[in-house]
DNA sequence: CTAATCGTTGACGTCAACGTCAAGGTCAAG
DNA sequence: CTTGACCTTGACGTTGACGTCAACGATTAG
């Protein structure tokens, strides 16, 4: 298939596709008119980058995930370097977690100083 | 006193502090050879720009906060419109944190369904 | 006089994942 | 032949808060 029919069904952008052609996660062969042509399986692959994208990994965790992907295995995240990946998400997920966390006592601690009475629903005022 | 100064007493970069000014946050009177004149005030504008900046504020988010401060209220929060502004950045905070842990229970559903047994330490596997 | 230190105004670079033209080639239908 | 729909490769724009030159003027110490 061409790169406006895989777009559709993956539900992304052909500039996206491109990208990732650029940053050597969806490699295309190309018909003798220079058109990409793209194999089902990539459809696959486009999903896998899609939904990590979305739970906030970058195009660089994907990477091994794709790699995973298309040496043969059935799920992405079946390889021992996508389980890195995916400990180290974790762990920066939780960072990021704790510190929306502290940031978040820090700016009510603020705003009942300088409006004592402005409680808010979530703090724990009761 | 000068921009140097001000820099070194508020733990900022020169340039930092021109951007304030450039941004609006931050106006200061030249003197006649066209160095910037900094009140000891001033110190205190940057000083809690700084400590919204590192709560994830933007400078925009910080503008009612200075002038709240520069129309002589000891505290920058302590003006309506700052109030509405820490409201804002809560529920925005909440939000995110909402996301990171939608996030992080979908990251680990992954890891465990590619990984069975890599449990990992917060998930509540006990 | 000269070097050192401070200041000034541009203006481009950073980081990610594309969006959005621009200028043009390809191909099937009418 | 001419739309029109599709494709190609650039290449700049987006977002925020500056970092990092470049090229220059001001001030002071020696």
């Amino acid at each position: 298939m061409r790169i406006g029919e895989l777009a559709r069904r993956a539900g992304v952008s052909t500039r996206a596709l491109r990208y990732y052609e650029q940053q050597g996660l969806l490699p295309a062969r190309r018909s003798t008119n220079g058109y990409r042509e793209y194999e089902e399986s990539d459809l696959k692959l486009v999903t896998e980058i899609r939904s990590l994208l979305t739970v906030g990994f970058t195009l660089e965790d994907a990477r091994p995930f794709v790699e995973c992907l298309r040496s043969g295995h059935g799920s992405g995240g079946a390889c021992p370097e996508s389980v890195e990946v995916y400990r180290r998400k974790i762990t920066e997920i939780d960072d990021q977690i704790r510190t929306l966390l502290e940031r978040r006592a820090e700016v009510a601690a603020q705003l009942a100083e300088a409006c004592p009475g402005c409680a808010l629903r979530t703090g724990g005022t009761r």
